[in-house]
DNA sequence: TAACGACGGAACGGTTGCGTTGCGACGTAC
DNA sequence: GTACGTCGCAACGCAACCGTTCCGTCGTTA
């Protein structure tokens, strides 16, 4: 039986790995050598490290994402920009989460682990969204939520992990109330 | 004398290089293979691939960038995503621009050279577009540039470099229009 | 025509990571 | 108490790239 502590570490190892290097850079060497294990440990779980990634990716997706029901369209909105701000702003997460959405342009495998975990949650909770708020009348038939999260997390995406700038108070609020006003229309 | 058909064919295989795999992943012996050159033409040029890259990003820098006057705010935010589309809908660049952001994360010095190749570039543009529709009377006085700049190009560089989805057409009139709305109030 | 310098190419020793193998130590199950 | 499997560790041969050096070729300049 493998041990459950050593594939924690692991897991653990290539989270901090994947932040501070890259998935480019990453190495099983530098994974076993950050956790405190022997290569073998690794080699005897995962194949590769592409293996090691599209697993922790998996895991993450297998979580799932809620959709919030605030009962108006903005305070939906602002939750879903609370949500992506508090992981935007997480020091490992905001590494980790676009440099794997870079590599997904490069390998498919990536690519579907990264759809799966992220962006398809991501619309499906825009869908959950605008339906809401369509049946509330507050978004005329028909809207369409891909272009919904365009306009909700790409700004808040843009500063965060982009620009890297900071994120001033009520900034949020403000997101919040600007992607509602440019939805409605 | 530098040859200069051979620096030319250098700084061409760096893009593509680039562009194929990544800084991270780049080596100069690549380079100079793609390029049909030996590596004692890229030493004599440059001390490291990093060294390359701040080079040419600064080349691109030190083209500017016009800002838009068409005379009204719809009309300028237009030419901006028009502008921002075409840049990253050209897989050379497409590729390039977000490898070499995610880069900037983790290395001062190529932050350094971005920031002022594009995102310098584009909130001096934002700045001009608000300040010319604040004397219009389209936006209210004290209005700020880099939120517009968020809210004009994040849901853009989100669906094209990020989600890598397709650009229906219309889609950038109606996210003229949904700005607009967005910066409005 | 002679001198010079950049050229491509090949090789250098050194480093890093690959994926594999063999080792003795430890813990658990039977 | 014996057998088994995982453990960390060290070493393996192999590959890629590092940055440097030397070579013979070629084009330009004087």
């Amino acid at each position: 039986m493998l041990r459950e502590d050593v594939t924690d570490a692991i897991r653990g190892a290539v989270f901090e790995e994947l932040a501070s290097v890259g998935f480019a850079r990453m190495s099983i060497e530098g994974i076993a050598r950050r956790a405190g294990v022997g290569k073998t440990a690794v080699y005897r779980r995962w194949k590769s490290k592409l293996h090691l990634v599209l697993d922790l990716v998996a895991a993450v997706a297998s979580q799932g994402m809620p959709a919030p029901a605030t009962g108006s369209l903005y305070g939906d909105v602002r939750a879903v920009l609370e949500l992506a701000a508090y992981a935007l702003r997480h020091p490992v997460a905001s590494q980790v989460i676009p440099d794997l959405l870079v590599e997904a342009a490069r390998n498919p495998e990536i690519s579907d682990a990264i759809k799966a975990a992220l962006l398809d949650q991501q619309q499906g909770v825009a869908a959950v969204v605008v339906r809401a708020a369509v049946e509330r009348g507050e978004l005329p038939e028909g809207s369409d939520p891909d272009r919904a999260l365009d306009l909700i997390v790409g700004p808040l995406y843009w500063r965060l992990a982009v620009v890297r700038g900071a994120l001033p108070k009520g900034y949020l609020d403000d997101l919040a109330a600007s992607a509602v006003r440019a939805l409605k229309g």
